[in-house]
DNA sequence: TGGTCGGATGAGAGCGCTCTCATACCATCT
DNA sequence: AGATGGTATGAGAGCGCTCTCATCCGACCA
């Protein structure tokens, strides 16, 4: 099983290295029953090819780079990291492509980084950072590496990219409110400027505004993701509207510290108010009580990326137009409202 | 920047590609004078070796496998398979080597997975795996692959591995029980046929020994690192032990089911019972109480491997010795102990 | 001064594969 | 029968690098 190369499995099929190459690389032009000889050779000899080799002569790359900046895996946290790996690395499994994984932490990453993929050391790069001033997506569109994004697209960017909807998300989230009989739907948002908060609170806006419900300022307040950051939303949330009996809360982590806040102020939930959150982490199911969230196919994500990534680096014409995939968000009732 | 050989670097610098080659690769048997001509050339090429040229006329690969086999996915969690992801990923990003993540989800990624190791396609592999019964380990030991695992090597295998201390995270948890004044400190423990079930266990009956305490098996009851069997196993201690005043879950999800048992049966943590968990999840600060629990350095422990295996790689004169690495432990304290 | 030794360097042969061409072959058409 | 076209195949030139040898040159010794 061990090395064996090309030539072996030519010289047992009795045809050239160039043919049994071809019977590997999809086979046109062979001869089927030269075809069944090659294939027979490599089966007895489980003749597996050099990659090295492959991509040497080919000059291309069969690895799929997966960048992460530092920043991004703090905040996404890690289960989004690992679910995305998980998602792309197993879809790449059933492909001839390897997932690399490349950190970036510093300065130094990032040069390395970037000209190991501009030098064309990977067929494409899935990209995961939520910092939208991050330079890199830019320079590898500008320099033609096919690259996918993991979130919306910084606006004028012309890349391909994947995204949860977050706007579809938060509407859903706030219509369940709204069913329950709440019509002081307020929402605790994520910073404005990551796109994540600022579609979550466009949901919230949407969901409001099919149910016919107004949605003045009053009810917003802006968080940051973090615990505490929740906490003092829902409680200026709580000052200015003692009415309030619905919240929709832009992260499980935050809706962790509003349910604290809701407690300390004596409110019952989901009796007095109905909290939804937006991740279905494993702190919602802990939280207490359980928190109702809205989950996001993050492994769904990986995988898609991956696949549009492939059809990109396959469909090299230059001129392929970038895509959007929006990837439906699902509702997960359980008892906070 | 983009395509640059060798030989462009040697013609700059004014040598030939194989002095230039020495250059790259340790510099040994240069004069002074031609290495600072070659580095020149070099950062003014901004030159990069091929990846796939180097590998192949070196014959070995600049790549570290990570190895994850689905059951320890879903097991384990995102976050420990994250984390390690990113402790590995992180070192060797400061070396040659990258990572590529090979997932395991069926026999046909086994055979595909063992095929790709044994043909030296990588220049080892991290083991990230469950399964005391995965016969990867032994068909790579065997086989002269440099590998290495997360977590505590099977019986009679000679191979390096990094693992927590499970047996002193959990002695320290116990021994914080005991400071507190407990006296009767119960253990829910994880499947005892897996190792850190086992571990954690063990290291529960050493701190009611070096207390002075008697371990009845009373006081042990068995759950499955889930959050409902750590219930009914917290249920069936109750049932057994209404004298019960502390509890060492071997897991925070299982902790959770407990402290929903604790709470059920009209107990108070901290008060009545004192609780102590085992990993450091997300779902540990969430609970209520927050709960006290051992965390585990697991993104040290993917760094590690990956120095471990570099460290085989590079001694690879067969007879490296297998390694063990244990990493220390850290109790959090919070609310519920 | 001739001989010897050792370190610095260059020449060149691959590593295993892909891919372009040229060639051989057969069928079809005039 | 000769011309034409299309398809299956083989020959061979690299891809960019490493590594073994042979060579060269200066230093040192007798």
């Amino acid at each position: 099983m061990s090395d064996c190369t090309l030539e072996d499995v030519a010289a047992r099929a009795g045809v050239s290295r160039a043919t049994a190459s071809r019977v590997i690389n999809g086979g046109q032009r062979v001869a089927a029953t030269t075809r069944r000889a090659v294939e027979a050779a490599i089966a007895e000899l489980g003749y597996t090819p050099n990659r090295a080799a492959r991509s040497l002569a080919a000059s291309r790359s069969d690895t799929v780079a997966l960048v992460v900046s530092e920043p991004a895996g703090r905040l996404f946290g890690d289960p989004f990291f690992g679910q995305t790996i998980r998602g792309a690395a197993g879809f790449l499994g059933a492909t001839d492509y390897q997932l690399v994984v490349l950190m970036v932490q510093g300065d130094a990453d990032r040069v390395r980084v970037e000209r190991h993929l501009l030098r064309r050391n990977a067929a494409g790069a899935l990209l995961l950072s939520t910092r939208r001033d991050d330079p890199l997506p830019r320079s590898l569109v500008d320099a033609g590496v096919a690259c996918v994004l993991a979130g919306r697209a910084p606006d004028g960017l012309a890349v391909t990219y994947v995204d949860a909807d977050n706007v579809g998300g938060a509407r859903q989230a706030v219509t369940h409110l709204v069913k329950q009989g709440r019509r002081a739907v307020a929402t605790v948002t994520g910073p404005r400027d990551m796109a994540p908060g600022a579609d979550r609170l466009a949901g919230w806006h949407l969901g409001l505004a099919e149910a016919g419900l107004a949605a003045p300022a009053s009810l917003v307040a802006e968080g940051d993701f973090t615990r505490a950051g929740g906490r003092a939303a829902a409680e200026a949330l709580l000052r200015r509207r003692p009415d309030l009996d619905g919240l929709f809360v832009a992260s499980d982590l935050m809706a962790l510290g509003a349910l604290e806040a809701l407690r300390q102020a004596g409110r019952r939930v989901p009796e007095d108010v109905a909290v939804v959150g937006f991740d279905d982490s494993e702190a919602a199911l802990s939280a207490d009580p359980p928190l109702t969230t809205v989950r996001q196919p993050i492994e769904d994500l990986g995988r898609r990326m991956a696949e549009l990534l492939l059809a990109q680096v396959a469909a090299d014409d230059g001129a392929a137009a970038p895509t959007a995939e929006i990837l439906q968000t699902h509702l997960v009732v359980r008892a906070s409202a």
